[in-house]
DNA sequence: AATAGGACTTGCCGGAAGCAGC
DNA sequence: GCTGCTTCCGGCAAGTCCTATT
């Protein structure tokens, strides 16, 4: 069992739940300490707390998961070791402990089948009895303590709590779970008229969740809880500009700069009167983002009746008696601005200003011959051009790849031309233009700070004005203006198309979308012009082209992250995960029912929700023959899952990106003989899912809860565990960076020495204690005469440095293929940290960087009390 | 229902920038 | 100030999922 991260899991839940608690970093002690977290959350909130803390029946419904393995071949840490408490997301500023154990790759598992034939009977009975088809786990009690196989994922990372959560604590979120589970229907046509999704929202009508939504969902944020969580009452923008909070104080950081209007624009010099004169009516519209407010139009409201339709009915409010406390004042990034839903009918904006996008430089030609059979060659620029992206890639490894020489020979010969005297890539050599393209990059290193800086300045200058686009009268950052160059593609894995040149983008390649009455940008390559002018404001990209690689394919430029419209998307996204929150429970019932279904279709789609739920599988679309072979969910292959009895999956497949995902997973034993049924009879390369595809998935998916696609899983079960397992969980990885078996070697030997000094210090105590002076040291040289109190002081100090190197070292073993990053950017809900911080007066500058902060703006006005 | 087209999010990577230890 | 490491950040590939069309 890992007892570390369990317990960084429970300790992370008593500090989310209990607000009152001064400042103290607790110290996870030990799995003994009762699970006094969620006082708040028993009172109000029951249901929540069996799901993310505890395992009551309901919650038990959570299948044996895989990840739970994970936590199991977690390293144990003594607990002097345990780091103090660390928030959600803690970045190494503000945690110069590392962990151990807190990142195991998804690889080999130390599986124990702990599904008993017994607790299989039981499961049976208990669907047969109707109790809660959810459960999993009704093995004897003991059994189900010491295994945390059959914990929910949430449940089992917050382990610490388990015991606890299995005793009386618990019950009455049991009940509560039961008795809305029973109203899942036991017979699967006794109901079938009623649509899937109203079944599901078990938890709508009840408990904390319904009051949660009933205040966020209905008021903004910022409306219900100011800087300090207090509400906010005389909160007026000074002017028309509500800039967010992000630059307010840094208006002379141009990265960082916001939303403003465009003084320019006399569309919306119009939109701002109309503005103005709204906000002198209605003071209460304070929260209301300045793009928002501009419009306002019937569209809108249409829009968010819409919208409405998927959010929780609105409950009164009982308690959750947040005190409005002590956020740190001094942070720039307490709150933002407000971020409705999109407007309606697809609409996404009124007015759209850009100045399109810019082209790179072209191509300088540097002269230095290639060899071809040893002679130099001339090219021209154009040939010579390729050549240089195919010389500046030597000793990558792409080099080794067949399909990459031979779809670059391919292309280049284009070029060349049929009669040129280079024919084949064997007798090439680059190394003169490889040797060039070193000594430029040597040369620019060399380059002095002044240079450098210049060199920046100007490139700034020229692209200042491609940076900013003005949408609804409000600046926003463009995310990707830069064209992307020319260039051999890099596919990753095993891409057919890898090496193939991505030719030079020209502006009549470029379809650019922008509002009617704005200017249309200049050309900036003279005597040419863009492909098309559109002006279509349901979509939300700036411009686009085909991609070059693959024609059917487009390239768009975005606003970035940062933006409003991105922000706005991006609580959505949230939203909807919670949302999940409520339904869950139904929908696990359901599928578990339907692991044993008659129905081909509905067994593999429950089996495939399943996978989806408990590892996080991505959906798993189809791929054309010119893509990377990879899979997800939907598109497993036999050869990609081998069962192995009892009751154990082995999965083995590149997902996204080539990745490889490896793991042993318990499951229960219905969807493991599912599995083998499925398998049965097919070749290695059959599809196991052979009556489904994400589509149909999906479309299921929606009947069970609106909006619910395959990936709201991961953002769902991602920001729920809110861990730093969840980069485990969804497989982020990276590669191991070239120097870390360096680095490692450096920390051993760094480690070594301390050791012996450690030695040399602890003989010279002993000598000290006697009156002798010390040892001359290993290098021959003598030491100073310290007295022993000097000497145990360098003793402990060394120590100290032992033990911190040491817990360096290991979680730099255990996370060098771990890309927690990813997790952070696009499955935690940024409001779950931002609300951490509140209450424990941490900045939020020392969890996010400039880049999540200004992405995240959305979520800084959270209230404390905010629980996912 | 299947397929194609289109729009958007997710995710890895590598270079630049920043920072700590010497 | 230098070195070596970490973090940031942009680039762009590779996914998901929706809608329109056949």
């Amino acid at each position: 069992m890992a007892v570390e991260a369990c317990n960084k899991q429970k300790v992370m839940a008593d500090d989310m739940d209990d607000d009152d608690v001064p400042l103290v970093f607790k110290r996870s002690s030990s799995s003994s300490k009762p699970n006094q977290s969620n006082s708040e959350i028993k009172k109000s909130v029951p249901q929540k707390h069996d799901q993310q803390l505890g395992r009551s029946p309901a919650s038990n419904a959570r299948p044996p998961n895989g990840q739970n393995n994970f936590v199991q071949r977690s390293k144990m840490v003594p607990s002097s070791r345990t780091p103090p408490d660390r928030s959600p997301l803690m970045s190494p500023k503000l945690s110069s402990s590392p962990t151990k154990g807190l990142a195991v790759k998804p690889t080999m598992v130390d599986s124990k089948p702990s599904t008993s034939k017994a607790a299989e009977l039981n499961s049976d009975k208990r669907q047969i009895k109707g109790e809660n088809s959810l459960n999993v786990s009704s093995r004897p009690k003991e059994e189900s303590e010491d295994s945390e196989d059959d914990k929910p994922l949430s449940a089992r990372l917050h382990a610490g709590g388990s015991k606890f959560n299995s005793g009386n604590a618990n019950k009455g979120a049991n009940v509560s779970n039961f008795g809305q589970t029973s109203k899942i229907p036991k017979s699967e046509d006794s109901d079938d008229e009623i649509p899937l999704s109203s079944k599901f929202r078990v938890k709508a009508v009840a408990g904390g969740s319904a009051k949660r939504f009933s205040t966020s969902d209905k008021k903004p944020l910022l409306a219900e809880c100011g800087q300090n969580g207090s509400a906010s009452t005389d909160r007026k923008p000074s002017a028309v500009l509500k800039k967010r909070n992000v630059d307010s104080e840094k208006p002379t950081d141009t990265s960082l700069k916001r939303p403003k209007l465009c003084e320019t624009s006399t569309l919306h010099k119009n939109k701002e009167s109309s503005v103005k004169a709204e906000m002198e009516e209605e003071d209460e519209e304070d929260h209301i983002p300045i793009s928002q407010r501009i419009k306002k139009t019937a569209v809108a409201e249409k829009k968010s009746a819409q919208v409405k339709k998927f959010t929780k009915p609105t409950t009164p409010i009982t308690k959750f008696n947040q005190k409005p406390k002590k956020f740190i004042k001094n942070s720039k990034y307490s709150e933002s601005s407000k971020v409705h839903p999109s407007s309606g009918d697809g609409q996404k904006w009124t007015t759209l200003v850009h100045n399109g996008v810019i082209f790179p430089p072209p191509y300088k030609p540097h002269g230095v011959k290639m060899l071809y059979k040893g002679k130099p060659v001339d090219l021209t620029s154009e040939q010579e051009e390729v050549a240089t992206m195919f010389a500046v890639m030597l000793g990558t490894e792409y080099m080794d790849k067949p399909k990459f020489k031979e779809n670059f020979m391919d292309d280049w010969r284009k070029i060349l031309g049929k009669n040129h005297i280079i024919q084949s890539l064997e007798h090439c050599d680059f190394t003169p233009i490889y040797d060039w393209h070193l000594s430029e990059k040597e040369k620019k290193k060399q380059m002095t700070t002044e240079e450098k800086k210049a060199l920046k300045e100007e490139k700034l200058q020229q692209e200042e004005k491609y940076m900013w686009a003005i949408l609804d009268g409000v600046k926003e950052k463009v995310g990707n203006f830069r064209v992307e160059p020319p260039g051999l593609f890099r596919g990753r894995g095993e891409h057919p198309k890898m090496g193939k040149l991505k030719r030079r983008i020209q502006p009549s390649d470029i379809t650019i979308n922008i509002g009617k009455d704005a200017p249309i940008p200049l050309c900036p390559i003279p005597g040419q012009s863009w492909k098309e002018i559109r002006h279509d404001n349901t979509v939300t990209w700036l411009a686009f082209w085909n991609d070059p690689i693959n024609p059917k394919e487009f390239k768009y430029v975005f606003l970035a992250a940062s933006s409003t419209l991105k922000g706005q998307s991006d609580k959505e996204k949230y939203e909807k995960a919670r949302l999940l929150k409520d339904y869950i429970q139904g929908i696990r019932a359901a599928y578990t029912k339907d692991f044993t279904s008659k129905d081909p279709t509905k067994k593999q789609i429950s089996v495939a929700t399943y996978l989806i739920d408990k590892l996080a599988l991505r959906a798993g679309n189809e791929k054309d023959d010119d893509e990377a072979d990879t899979v997800g969910c939907c598109t497993l292959k036999v050869e990609n899952v081998e069962p192995v009895p009892p009751n154990i999956l082995k999965f083995d497949f590149l997902g996204k990106d080539s990745i490889r995902y490896q793991n042993e997973v318990e499951v229960e034993v219905a969807v493991f003989r599912a599995i083998q049924e499925f398998r049965n009879k097919k070749k290695d390369g059959d599809d196991i899912f052979d009556k489904l595809d994400t589509s149909k998935l999906n479309a299921h998916l929606k009947e069970l809860m609106p909006g619910l696609t395959a990936k709201v899983f991961r953002t769902y079960n991602a920001s729920i565990t809110l861990d730093d397992m969840v980069a485990i969980i969804c497989n982020h990885q990276r590669t191991v960076s070239k120097s870390h078996s360096a680095q490692m070697t450096r920390l051993n030997e760094k480690i070594d020495e301390l050791k012996n000094i450690l030695e040399e210090l602890r003989t010279d105590l002993a000598r000290a204690k006697k009156g002798k002076p010390p040892l001359k040291g290993s290098d021959g040289k003598s030491k100073r005469n310290l007295n022993p109190d000097a000497l145990e002081k360098k003793i402990s100090q060394t120590t100290a440095k032992i033990e911190k190197m040491e817990r360096d070292k290991d979680t730099k073993e255990d996370l060098k293929t771990v890309a927690l990053g990813t997790s952070k950017i696009n499955y935690l809900d940024p409001r779950i940290t931002v609300a951490w911080c509140k209450r424990h007066e941490v900045p939020i500058e020392k969890i996010f960087n400039k880049s999540l902060l200004a992405k995240f703006a959305w979520a800084m006005d959270v209230k404390p009390s905010f629980r996912f």
